[in-house]
DNA sequence: GTGTATGATTAGCG
DNA sequence: CGCTAATCATACAC
């Protein structure tokens, strides 16, 4: 109940934040987000929030003995009813609390923050494998006259990559935009993937296995290789759907 | 540090 | 809803 009071409100992803926090709170290992760098993050922050928070109950408490003792010693010259000392306390855990208050307010704010960083997959963004960037190519420029895999296709490439369908589709969204956007250039990869296809078939077939034997780049280009600006590629499987 | 490449997100279109 | 185009934010190369 900690943190997870002062988060529920402002979440913009969900449920899902608060019970982050909640977890976080309890100290209980979340099995939601396996992020290690993450978790770490988190559990720093829940560590610094632990510290403070420790560091300003201790100094209440001591800035309350003392104000007791002055209220004590001043009831040497002038008379102080109890009722007066519970008033002092009061209003000094009060001050006290909502400087809590904005401890909680925000670490709250910092977990938040660290939640959209590593939720913004933008900035986590991490280029593909080798592998896995040859088969969309390959893909991609073998289907150059219809470069839009159907969901099967899809769903087989990003197997064959190991990521997402969405990372799939994404890809051809940029791929496809920025072919157009310059053709002349990446007719050169055009042709060097075609020169590939030509040359040995599709020598990207595993699916596990961190290659070390990969094939390195053929030396000598293809000559003089059409550029299949509209080759009807007989392969397509053009999905049902 | 700067520039480019690249994956992801977003607004807008049909 | 999937696509395009613009844009963001980072990775990578120099």
């Amino acid at each position: 109940m900690l943190i997870a009071e002062g988060v529920a409100g402002p979440e913009k992803g969900g449920g899902a934040g608060a019970a982050a926090n909640a977890s976080a709170a309890a100290g209980a290992g979340d099995s939601a987000i396996e992020h290690s760098d993450y978790r770490a993050k988190l559990s720093q922050i829940r560590q610094i929030y632990h510290q403070e928070l420790e560091k300003y109950e201790q100094a209440c408490n001591e800035f309350t003995t003392h104000v007791m003792n002055l209220l004590r010693e001043q009831s040497r010259t002038r008379p102080i009813t109890p009722k007066e000392i519970e008033r002092m306390v009061q209003i000094i855990h009060k001050k006290f609390s909502s400087i809590q208050m904005q401890l909680k307010q925000s670490t709250c704010e910092a977990v938040m923050i660290l939640r959209s960083r590593f939720l913004d997959a933008r900035r986590r963004r991490r280029n593909f494998s080798k592998q896995a960037s040859e088969i969309l190519n390959e893909y991609f420029y073998s289907n150059l006259s219809n470069p839009y895999p159907s969901e099967e296709e899809k769903e087989a490439l990003a197997r064959r990559c190991g990521i997402t369908i969405n990372q799939v589709s994404n890809w051809f969204g940029n791929k496809r935009i920025r072919y157009k956007k310059n053709i002349g250039k990446a007719q050169e990869e055009a042709n060097l993937y075609a020169a590939k296809k030509a040359a040995g078939a599709s020598p990207y077939s595993m699916s596990g296995t961190p290659g070390p034997m990969m094939s390195p780049p053929p030396g000598e280009d293809s000559m003089g290789y059409g550029i299949p600006g509209m080759n009807g590629s007989g392969y397509s499987g053009v999905g049902q759907q």
